[in-house]
DNA sequence: CTTGACCCTGTAGTAAGGTACAGGGTTTAT
DNA sequence: ATAAACCCTGTACCTTACTACAGGGTCAAG
């Protein structure tokens, strides 16, 4: 089995060396085995567990949340029904940020529609609309 | 004309008093006259600064944002169109974000739909696609 | 005239997710 | 054998938007 060092897991991964440290110190790494010289010798293994990360990241999972799913993961006795359970409550988690973000972008379009582009402040919806509170009927 | 101390005016902004200075700090509001004992004395434009501070928020804007929004609008030279460019690129931001959303949301329900719920962890779909590198085709 | 509620400055801490040294030791290639 | 490139620990710093003291001074009510 080859080892890599440090710089070529991060190197495979994607990522940075202090990133892998800092991840090591969260614990979503396990420490890895060392050289007589202290020097951290990784496998393959290590990328794959990087690329979970990451793909866990990708799915708006945060680092607590993904050494959660690590931990259940690892834990014999945790089952699908736990796992399912994170995910569905990241899922609600996502459905309430698009709906947020969907008022956000319905609001500031009208503003942006009806701003002329031109001509005198005052003649601009965007400052007013921030002015007059028009945004708390939401 | 009545003045308000840091504390009523917090008070009908809806806000911290903290936070009122932590502005002033910023520069997202003027500093305000003192009384002889040091208090800072705000009168009601004081409370609707803050108000387009929220309003702002809530549209969306970080804090520089709204930084560079409130000295537009004090500088005579600046147009609207310059306020709706701003308002526009900050409307391209949150197009950007609902659709990275989207796609998680997309990738999420597919998981979460598949998974038995129960079982062993190898019937597990989530872990399955967080391993695969599934998410990468995207 | 004293108590409690309020205000002041200045500094430090919070969460999240890293990033950047400083001051060393080690490996590898020439 | 020596220089470049790599690795080590530990600590400090970054961003955003606050929040929380500590250790004082001030104001209003009774």
């Amino acid at each position: 089995m080859t080892t890599l060092t440090i710089g070529q897991v991060a190197k495979q991964a994607g990522v940075g060396i202090e990133t892998i440290r800092f991840y090591e110190r969260k614990g979503l790494i396990e420490e890895p085995l060392r050289k007589e010289s202290g020097y951290r010798q990784y496998d393959a293994t290590a990328v794959a567990r990087l690329s979970f990360i990451q793909q866990a990241k990708a799915l708006g999972f945060s680092l607590n949340e993904i050494a959660e799913l690590l931990s259940l993961r690892a834990d014999t006795g945790a089952s699908t029904r736990e796992i399912k359970r994170i995910a569905e409550s990241k899922l609600a988690d996502i459905d309430a940020k698009i709906k947020l973000l969907r008022g956000m972008q319905k609001a500031l379009k009208n503003l942006v529609d009806e701003c002329p582009g031109e001509g005198p402040k005052t003649a601009c919806p965007i400052l007013e609309a921030l002015d007059s509170g028009y945004l708390q009927e939401k």
